[in-house]
DNA sequence: AGTTAGCACTCTTCCGCCTAGAGTGCTAAT
DNA sequence: ATTAGCACTCTAGGCGGAAGAGTGCTAACT
């Protein structure tokens, strides 16, 4: 990939492949400004095919990039289109409209992402990366049912219920919060029980449920997966064998998949864009991922990203999926910052 | 429909059609041991044609159950097919085995609903006909920025964040919790402010949100529908013009809209069975859908159903929505009976 | 040497035509 | 009332030919 001019070829049969979805031919390319006739152009992409950066899907078609077309194409050619100012400040309007809550955040982002680039997204609920104990409340239900509501430090709630062997009174279960809270605010859960407290049999089993959710909290390393636009998925994917489609949709529809896409695909550092092929799963090959992490590093924070088909607009889907999660990262900063 | 042969004869075409998918010819009745030829079955489907109960897609196609046609066989031929005794077994296992917890039931429920019928599963939250305050939390997380946490009675947690104007300290914090709980324990969100308390601003601030979340919580009838098992629409239904099937999609993806469609539905009393045309939504006219009630009634409750194509195995979905939603019935009872 | 016009060639797509097969509806016989 | 027989209808699928798109090659041009 030496001359200007192949570099120019390959962008302008990226864009135009992209946007109509229908292989380029030499004549096309020729009127695009370049001032070169087609046989000009179709040597060049014989040579572009020769190299692997473009596949032609039958002798008389035009081309179409294969995988590597498009990687060089995001590395090297692509000119980034960042939403307009009006739609920033509009997306980030919308994040205040919205109750003040990691979890309408996750949900409004996977919206925005997904109805801007018509595609599948995908955003993580910010995590920590270990969760200590802010507070833990018992609060009464029924004689022999307890509901125990743990208070985590990055404002996350979670609640369980206890099913008790014996009554406790009202006063004991005050009580109870109390000394616990004592002990094991600010704690992780490999901090408790503290092995120098005695324990009524209650607060063990309390201090036991505690921990095993604070466990389970942290064990996973991205959390609630918000999947929006599914149905963009039906009508973008050319690839309409619906047998794939389906498994598309399955992998992505049932969380653990999410979490097992995700960590493959968030390897390095910064946005990952993984093309067609490149993806570890097979269902993917024709998919193409972007991805990144937002929040706090070391501390807090989650994913965010899109799944399209390889035929993708990358020059808005990249600078989209950056732009949220900066805003995302913002929130997060706002509020555990 | 008097004679009980023609009854048998759209039994059979029903059930054939059904598990098959392909119209359903005067020759394969025959074979089904009602001892009659083919020729007289004929004449029985001339006339059942006739009088609504079945259509022809073409002159020389075999017969396929109208929506009538559907709707008689629901109503006065299916045998209905219990879950059998170790399915049922093992799904009150399942449930058992995972946290006590509404979300996680309602995730569960949909899940099992949607591999044991191949279609889309819809359950919704329990959901209390009015909440009403259990306890209520303030938990301070940086200067001006508290976390509100309120416990309703049915062992539901809401939280939100406040954004305070100017700090307050920890013991304000807790004696405003004190104030407040003592004030609106058990009270429906319009019983508060209390006219006669003086409030301080901070107070002010946390009884508005509260009863804002409150009565958010009240004007939704069904609450966060849980929708699984979209991958088996895509495979499963027959007319794959993907436009209609991304609507369909779309439709039950956005929870918006789920919660438009149960309430159309969810009309009467008891399990409901919409078929086809029967369904108000122009894109929902090739989808059938069951769904009943789970709970106790007039207290606490939610929906629970699946959407399928309209071809259906109506003869086991019903009875398995049925049972799941006594399953949950049992579960809410133990909880909030 | 790089570029280009010209042209034959290839391959897909679309259309119409045809045939095989399925299933019907009618009629006449039982 | 039932049924065998049969002509009829309609679809699905295979075949062939024409149109169109785009290539690759060659020979001429700058």
């Amino acid at each position: 990939m030496v001359s200007e001019r192949k570099e120019r070829i390959l962008r302008i049969i990226v864009d135009e492949y992209v946007s109509k979805g229908v292989p380029v031919g030499s004549g096309t390319i020729a009127g695009r400004g370049l001032g070169v006739s087609p046989a000009t152009v179709r040597n060049e992409m014989y040579e572009l095919e020769e190299q692997g950066y473009l596949t032609q899907p039958h002798t008389s078609a035009g081309r179409i990039p294969s995988d590597k077309g498009y990687r060089h194409y995001v590395q090297a050619l692509m000119a980034a289109v960042q939403p307009s100012a009006v739609e920033q400040r509009l997306i980030c309007h919308q994040f205040h409209q919205v109750e003040r809550e990691a979890e309408e955040w996750t949900r409004l982002a996977a919206a925005i992402l997904s109805r801007m680039l018509n595609s599948v997204a995908i955003v993580t609920l910010p995590k920590p990366s270990e969760s200590r104990l802010q507070r833990l409340e018992l609060v009464s239900l029924q004689e022999l049912l307890v509901l125990l509501v743990l208070i985590l430090r990055e404002a996350k709630v979670k609640h369980q219920l206890l099913a008790l062997d014996e009554a406790v009174s009202e006063d004991e279960l005050s009580s109870c919060a109390r000394r616990l809270n004592a002990a094991y605010v600010g704690l992780m859960p490999s901090g408790f029980p503290v092995s120098s407290m005695e324990l009524t049999p209650f607060e063990e089993q309390v201090t036991k449920a505690t921990a095993q959710i604070m466990q389970a909290e942290d064990q996973e390393e991205y959390e609630e997966p918000q999947v929006d636009g599914l149905r963009h998925i039906l009508s973008q994917l050319e690839f309409a064998s619906s047998k794939k489609v389906a498994d598309i949709v399955a992998l992505l529809e049932q969380r653990s998949l999410v979490k097992m896409l995700l960590p493959q695909v968030l390897t390095g550092e910064g946005l990952q864009v993984v093309i067609g092929g490149e993806n570890r799963y097979e269902v993917m090959h024709e998919c193409s991922v972007i991805v990144t992490r937002y929040g706090i590093p070391g501390e807090v924070g989650g994913a965010i990203g899109v799944v399209g088909p390889t035929r993708m607009q990358y020059d808005r889907a990249i600078p989209a999926v950056s732009f949220l999660s900066e805003v995302m990262s913002d929130l997060v900063n706002e509020v555990y910052g």
